[in-house]
DNA sequence: TAACTATTGGTATAGTTTATTATATATTAA
DNA sequence: TTAATATATAATAAACTATACCAATAGTTA
């Protein structure tokens, strides 16, 4: 969907001095291209081609260099990778998950920061960042 | 933490004519012993002598039972599961991570489900269950 | 008893992720 | 430019997590 987060990639590396390297470029193309979470050994099989056999660690330390930096995100309840909608910067993620066809939408919900902050306070408890996974069904599938 | 989960299991199995078989049994008791969120070979090594020699498909079969009617819940962060605090009818789970000591807190928080209608109607989709992990740091250790 | 369903047992394998060690590439500063 | 440093990759192996499959058994029902 974010349609120019490749170059916002390069420039990112470029300003902060990252290497955009192949594996780094191929992984993050390729989960950009797909519409779908994918998941680590999809994007393994898909680079069988534009890298030189790669194995799962290549594919792995690309995939924690863009989470790291908030490019893409993982859904736990998957294992599975997907794109950030905005690269904006994160410290948490919301999904609706459709139980019938897959789809993943990511949520803004704006609130949510001021309950967490709330709810965890009452529980003594200081926040950092948080992941909502909501399963459901899309409009689509409804 | 939930005393009487064991015998809620029972009347629970009996009720809806389950069977509290020996691997349920066993596998919902160490859960319910265990102080911190339990992993599924962690929950097979201590079964390695009350039952003969159990191979994971015999827990991840109760486990699943077990999550499936709301005993226990899994915290997909962690590939782990914990005993629920209270085996109220849950549609939702939220937990509080802590990323020094590692415990877990089971929150409720009541007003996130008002939240989520809201946010997932603008969406147009249909919320059916939700899973919320909060990472941070527990009072002990901050 | 016979048929049926739920559950378990056991083997094997699939799928996911990390550790380790060595090598290569880029950057910086002398 | 070259050595020193930091960063990243390659490759092998292993650890960790989960499921598919099929046979055997236990409880239930007709």
């Amino acid at each position: 969907m974010p349609k120019n987060l490749d170059k916002k990639a390069v420039e990112f590396c470029l300003e902060n001095q990252h290497r955009f390297t192949k594996p780094r470029q191929k992984v993050l193309s390729t989960i950009l291209k797909s519409k779908k979470p994918i998941k680590a050994y999809e994007i393994l099989e898909k680079l069988k081609n534009s890298l030189s056999n790669p194995k799962p660690p290549t594919i792995y330390r690309a995939i924690e260099f863009w989470v790291k930096h908030n490019f893409i995100h993982r859904i736990e309840s998957l294992n599975a990778y997907t794109a950030c909608v905005e690269n904006h910067l994160h410290k948490g993620s919301q999904f609706l998950i459709c139980n019938d066809c897959g789809k993943v939408i990511e949520s803004h919900l704006c609130e949510l920061p001021k309950m967490i902050k709330e709810t965890t306070l009452k529980n003594s408890f200081k926040p950092d960042s948080w992941n909502l996974e909501v399963n459901g069904r899309c409009i689509q599938c409804s």
